[in-house]
DNA sequence: ACCGTAAGTTATCGACTGATAACCTGTCAA
DNA sequence: TTGACAGGTTATCAGTCGATAACTTACGGT
């Protein structure tokens, strides 16, 4: 196998376990059973552990922002058309189905206080809110309130709410009204 | 000193460096270190470093409620009167100010993959939704986008974006966009 | 004076973590 | 044939982690 491939392959296992359990919550160890490679192949490939996560949350990032490219590049959309967002939830209805990329997103924003992290955070949630600005035209108040929207997503995933409905009566409420269409099924963990 | 006190005092400290670096990347020896006590005694008095974050995550639901009770309980609020919104907007403002418990509890909801912890992080959240609703007697939907706009600014705090307002212009509009007048002066970092 | 107990400590352990070094193994060019 | 090199591996290490055990110290009751 293409050393490139496998390197890809490895980004993935990464990507699938550092959604689990976080940076800090997930060994170089985890990553490489994943994989199904030894864990000092891992660590030489990429450095150390922070550079790997920073690429896996910089691959989520970008993914992120294809997802609503796939959107916002179709033509020039309308933020006053009901029709734009509506697409936009769709894009992410997508992602919510997958999880691993927003949740990924959600472990780097929330290890904002390791330096090499923080920063690339500030400027991946900076790149998403231009995105949604200059790709609608909206306003400030309608980006922010799109991106909060989302956010609270992030974070009932993060809590795997939709996996634990019974937990309380009150949050499975809220979680029904946040994602409306937009949840899947639930996959029972 | 009496050992309640201690306890307290211990409390305190752990929910400071659980603030900074979340469940996984806070050790035990760091909380021990805060609070000025040896690092056997800190998971003596709380058996495992799990159910000590329990506590402080706990503990930060209830404070965050408390101040949303301080504007709630202060006579029947009517969810159509925009001052209802202000006030909690302004108990809201105090709690980023210190933004401790904002930040344990951000982490608590990112660790949600661990069980005791996202058992917890569930029913922390129903509640905090159901004392909105019926402190306000507002709609779900209300409820959602507030809890919503909550949580962006919980997100911006772990991202320390108003710590760093020159990593990204785009993020910097977005966050004054965000906080408005909830934000205090920046602490530098 | 003396003992029991509460409130801490130091000493220590086994497991795990990230990282390094040394080694192996197939492939392809000379 | 051989030898260099890419693409991995096993072996190993020093540091850190959560947790336990054993010890020390101050204090209140008898």
């Amino acid at each position: 196998m293409d050393a490139a491939d496998r390197r890809e392959l490895v980004l993935d296992a990464a990507t699938r376990a550092f959604a689990r359990g976080g940076y800090a919550g997930t060994s170089t160890d985890a990553v490489a059973k994943e994989a199904g490679v030894s864990q000092p192949y891992v660590v030489r490939m990429f450095g150390t552990k922070v550079e790997l996560f920073c690429l896996v949350f910089q691959r989520a990032i970008d993914g992120i922002m294809a997802a609503f490219d796939n959107v916002l590049a179709g033509g020039p959309l309308d933020h006053t058309d009901d029709q734009t967002w509506a697409k936009l939830a769709g894009a992410y209805a997508d992602l919510v189905a997958d999880r691993d990329l927003l949740l990924v997103m959600m472990h780097g924003f929330g290890a904002g206080a390791v330096p090499e992290i923080g920063r690339r955070a500030r400027e991946g949630m900076g790149a998403i809110y231009t995105q949604i600005r200059s790709g609608t035209g909206c306003s400030q108040d309608q980006a922010r309130e799109f991106i909060a929207h989302g956010m609270l997503l992030n974070v009932l995933l993060s809590m795997q709410a939709p996996e634990h409905p019974d937990d309380s009566v009150a949050l499975h409420e809220m979680t029904m009204c946040a994602f409306g269409t937009t949840l899947v099924p639930a996959d029972p963990d």
